[in-house]
DNA sequence: TATAATTTGTACCGAACAGTACATAATTGA
DNA sequence: TCAATTATGTACTGTTCGGTACAAATTATA
């Protein structure tokens, strides 16, 4: 089927990296076609036939960040089960922090930023109901680990798996934002201390 | 010394609310002069003689914001003290919460989305820095609330009045986010009684 | 009532925006 | 080697962007 024609000049999967740091950074009305192109290092009409329009790379840049960025935290709480839930939800918010001092990427988390932004005009239905969607998914995500752990007797002060899943998705936000705003690790990891004490003491 | 020349057409502090508005539900980047204009049904020359450009407009409206919006929670926190401090705590989320549920202004803290939009390249450094600013003042209020609280022995868990600090205003981020995402009165309830429950017992 | 001061409405500016037409270049399969 | 196919680079489209020049309208003071 495919296979003449001229290849690509570039990896479409680092480009796609390449375009989420970028709305990542400077939210999707703050980023233009011209930043896209220059991070990129391609043309317009290549960036077109690659990703559809503006709107569908965004979307697509969202995915890629879930899929790479996003979701692979949650081995954090899933793994080592034989280790004490306090110990595990330390790792899995510790992990989610030191993102924020790889000077490689832009601070705070991409759906948290992307929620914020989301609801105005300018972003487009579709768009809007996928960063929902995300939202959501990475919520569903965290209850069902909360489930298991709450079947296991782990879940502390009698808060039920949903009252867990939405507390600590509200610490997983408000950290986003601290981590946004320029705290230092030290800072952020006394939050989590703080975090992980009140849970669980 | 003032006094001659045509009256303004419009009420300038009504004005800026609207603009506030505006930027709350858009950001800076997704917010046109057009966008303006026709919300607060004036034309341009107006708008830039009353309040600069596009960018110190955006900054009159962040303090137009702590002034009328962020700073009057900080009662809830400082009066009735001798209410205990998980009461007073509770009345602070919660009347937080409770402007989410007024159909008139966006969802979730302007603060917090000005937060996010903060940092990318469009954004001026006049900007960002106003957003830390507001964003270290609310900290600076909160931790002299707490510092007294310290003294009094009302902190709970052993937590200093920084620490206190930074977790209050991690859950109050994190609340704006799930405000955002469009959470029901219900949900954001059940994550406040989570936060004090937590807290103090 | 004349004058100075201020706001308003219209109409415009150059620049940047998202997106595309089209010719050229490269690659595969026949 | 030739035809079909795909990607690239340039140059362009119409629209919207933030911002302003300028004349008409309105007001207070002298």
């Amino acid at each position: 089927m495919t296979g003449a024609g001229r290849k690509r000049s570039f990896d479409k999967e680092e480009a796609l990296d390449k375009a989420m740091r970028v709305f990542w950074n400077n939210g999707y009305a703050g980023t233009s076609l011209s930043d896209l192109t220059d991070v990129l290092g391609i043309n317009k009409p290549s960036l077109y036939a690659a990703f559809g329009n503006k709107e569908q790379l965004f979307n697509s840049a969202l995915n890629h960040y879930i899929e790479h960025y996003g979701s692979p935290l949650m081995q954090y709480l899933k793994e080592d089960t034989k280790q004490p839930l306090s110990i595990r939800l330390e790792n899995y918010f510790l992990a989610a922090i030191e993102k924020n001092f790889n000077n490689e990427l832009p601070k705070g988390c991409f759906i948290v930023n992307s929620c914020c932004e989301s609801g105005g005009t300018n972003i487009v239905d579709n768009t809007n109901s996928l960063t929902q969607d995300l939202g959501a998914c990475s919520e569903k995500a965290l209850e069902s680990i909360f489930l298991l752990e709450d079947q296991n007797g782990q879940l502390p002060k009698k808060l039920n798996a949903t009252e867990m899943t939405a507390y600590v998705l509200t610490v997983m936000y408000g950290l986003s934002i601290m981590g946004r705003r320029g705290k230092s690790r030290r800072e952020l990891h006394s939050i989590i201390k703080t975090a992980i004490k009140t849970l669980f003491s």
